[in-house]
RNA sequence: GUGAGCGUAGUUCAAUGGUUAGAGCACUGGAUUGUGGUUCCAGUUGUUGGGGGUUCGAGUCCCCUCGCUCACCCCA
């Protein structure tokens, strides 16, 4: 250990093989099965304006508070790495007018995000959402159509034992006066209540709903319900929804304690949770944000969408079942300096052909290129000495069941196509 | 931002305050000439995170600092 080193920075890490191909495995289903639904990919660029931000999700919450990466530029302006997707997806949304497109308009977008907070388990400062964005369909048949993507997304990628909860929070009609039910309701026991949630009721009394400490748990037995207070808009939307999932077959939590950090939620929120995560258990969450589209400016818009965290699927996955792993179709073992010359052609052309070949490094030893090539798990190992090269056949070893024989040099790519056939 | 735990070889971990800080894994070579996985032998690897203090003597005790981990807060 060296007495300086280069470090990642706090929060932020490598990915690295053999974690690299479960990424891409969670990419490539998440890819598959939003095409299904109609989902576009589009790509935003990382850095906005501050205010894109600020404006969105909301100026008093934590994320915009103290969490943002927030620089300002050579030209003097303040810009932020983004801290979540939904906001750079609407801004764009409006700035391009796609709203003069046929609605609705699906997206979907994936990339780093960026936090500045403690990491823990589940929780970086750059961490990796796929996300998803539908725009102009105010009914709640789509929200049931999201969250079943959401779930056969899930289920492709392999996750086992997720929870789906469900809730209303409202809208800017009803939720004003569910709140101040609720301040009413805590008012009287405040002093029961812990110092966070003491804060909550001035801040955002729905999150008391969520705290974990014991008297807060008991205190809020008997609390008005967000469900009960919506008003006939919102209760018809919220109900169609839970016709729709029940249609669908999705088995859904509705739980009227579910709240979420964004300010620009209204409606439908969702989540998915893991009991095999830390304390950072959701998977993926979202919800309706039917004002946001106006608030940067557009066409009053409705519009839907979720994002899933990267890091905690693959975890989840990673301590699930066991992976196929890429491997080499073929190590070439060479022994002396004309055999390593030929060993490149060959490989050079198997390559060229479609396989991926290794290389045995002629300096090392028959035996420490079998166990290398065993190492890296490979199918096939061909071995060239002196003796191939004067007969011009190679040997082949296939190392899962140490079956070998030769082949003509010319015939190798037969032998490899035969073989995998 | 608050709290707790932990920093020893590339890695996982040992070492009642007492010689020259050890072992597994990994890596390289070998065990009849050119054959992997299991076995055996050999070799390579360290300012014990950094700094200060207590002591005849500190990886071990104390203080500071840096880093990691988990939890709170908040959230994917």
């Amino acid at each position: 250990m060296s007495f300086f080193q280069y470090k990642a920075l706090k929060g932020m890490q490598d990915i690295l093989p053999p974690d690299i191909y479960l990424w891409q495995k969670v990419e490539t289903a998440a890819r598959e099965v939003f095409s299904l639904y109609g989902f576009q990919e589009i790509r935003p660029p990382v850095v906005e304006s501050t205010n894109v931000f600020t404006r969105s999700i909301g100026e008093n919450t934590d994320i915009v508070e103290k969490e943002m990466y927030t620089f300002t530029d050579k030209g003097d302006r303040s810009i932020s790495l983004r801290p979540e997707g939904t906001a750079s997806v609407v801004r764009c949304y409006v700035e391009k007018n796609l709203h003069t497109l046929p609605s609705p308009q699906k997206f979907y977008y994936a990339g780093p995000m960026f936090r500045y907070e403690r990491p823990q388990s589940g929780r970086f400062r750059q961490f990796y959402q796929i996300g998803v964005e539908a725009f102009g369909d105010a009914g709640p048949r789509i929200d049931a159509e999201v969250i079943s993507m959401l779930r056969h997304c899930l289920l492709r990628i392999g996750l086992k034992d997720i929870t789906f909860n469900v809730n209303s929070i409202g809208c800017p009609e009803c939720r004003p006066a569910y709140r101040e039910k609720l301040t009413e309701f805590f008012a009287g026991g405040l002093d029961s209540l812990c110092p966070d949630c003491n804060r909550r009721q001035h801040t955002n009394p729905l999150r008391i709903l969520d705290c974990k400490v014991d008297r807060c748990v008991d205190m809020r037995k008997g609390a008005p319900r967000v469900t009960d207070y919506l008003c006939n808009g919102c209760r018809t939307h919220f109900n169609g929804l839970l016709s729709f999932l029940e249609l669908l077959g999705i088995s859904c939590t509705v739980n009227p304690d579910m709240v979420r950090g964004l300010d620009y939620y209204t409606r439908t929120t969702f989540e998915v949770t893991s009991e095999n995560l830390g304390a950072q258990n959701a998977v993926a969450a979202g919800g309706r944000y039917d004002r946001l589209v106006d608030e940067f400016g557009g066409p009053e818009t409705p519009a839907i969408g979720f994002a899933m965290g990267m890091e905690r699927i693959i975890e989840l996955l990673r301590n699930s079942a066991s992976h196929d792993f890429p491997a080499p179709d073929v190590f070439i073992a060479v022994i002396g300096d004309l055999a390593a010359r030929e060993g490149l052609v060959i490989a050079d052309r198997l390559r060229g052909k479609g396989f991926w070949v290794e290389l045995g490094d002629v300096g090392n030893s028959l035996k420490s290129q079998m166990r290398r090539a065993d190492r890296l798990s490979s199918k096939y190992v061909f071995i060239i000495g002196d003796d191939e090269l004067n007969s011009g056949r190679l040997k082949w070893k296939k190392l899962s069941d140490s079956s070998q024989g030769e082949v003509s040099m010319f015939e190798i790519t037969d032998f490899l196509l035969k073989q995998s056939s």
